[in-house]
DNA sequence: TTGATTTAGTTTCAAATGTAACTATCATGT
DNA sequence: ACATGATAGTTACATTTGAAACTAAATCAA
């Protein structure tokens, strides 16, 4: 019998975890209605419409993505004609990927939405917690 | 163009959404490597340490898992006898779940583990922020 | 009672995900 | 130049996951 008693709802590992499920939960049912494109897809259009002419690679390091996931993502958009590739012509392994005026369009839309839905989130908190729960995040990344 | 510029990294579902997978990722490997359990079957086995007697929907809510998960984990733990099942008297559609010996032992393992690394995170955190971050959480999850 | 509805839990099926293996290209050392 | 190793990206496979359908038992209504 251990002395000190876990209780699953006051576990910092489990409250953060079930925190990002809701939250992601929530934003993606958003977009993934209204636009048809899940969590990997997002992260990649918002990468790119952020910093187009990326490689896969370096929107899987921008985006705590497997690599794996982000070359999926990267097919689906293309089917979906949002996102354009084109091969790097001093190293032919790479594609640059840059959003089309579709993927503009879509990206021009989730932003707001995306902002709205993170203001909400914020709005709850005091002040003083948005600052610790930013601080808190960073040094728990770490 | 949308005036606010979205920088993934600095918004909070993707950071929350990120920290989470990372921690929960760190902690899993733990007792994975140790124990051979999941994420889901360390749930169950968490709340029946506590709560010995709950029924898998009971574990379920208490839980935020799915009852899916929760039946696969309970019957995963069954089958590598940490825990144990018997059907309600009164009601015969429940199974009142209890930890085996064995998973009482498991249970006795785990659980310093899992406070010491949540001690580890809380270390890299002041007072305040500890504090707002655990207000934080709460609010975020309404 | 009997029939209809709800609840506990399981099973089925399809989609999402990660690991490992693979292809193609590039960089390096000799 | 050529062999060896690294890197970008994809494919194959196995696992995980949740939604929906299903079974069995309980509750409710007439």
């Amino acid at each position: 019998m251990p002395k000190t008693p876990l209780l699953l709802e006051n576990f910092l590992p489990y409250r953060i975890s079930v925190a990002a499920n809701r939250i992601s939960g929530a934003l993606s049912r958003h977009y993934a209605e209204r636009f048809g494109i899940g969590i990997p897809e997002w992260r990649v259009i918002a990468n790119l419409g952020r910093y187009p002419g990326l490689t896969a690679n370096e929107v899987a390091e921008r985006s705590a993505m497997d690599k794996v996931t982000v070359s999926r993502a990267v097919a689906a958009l293309e089917q979906k004609k949002l996102i354009a590739r084109r091969r790097d012509a001093g190293d032919k392994r790479k594609s640059l990927l840059t959003l089309s005026a579709k993927g503009d369009a879509v990206y021009a839309e989730i932003v707001p939405l995306a902002l709205g839905f993170e203001r909400e989130l914020l709005a709850r908190l005091t002040p003083q917690e948005r600052q610790a729960l930013d601080s808190a995040i960073a040094k728990l990344m770490e």
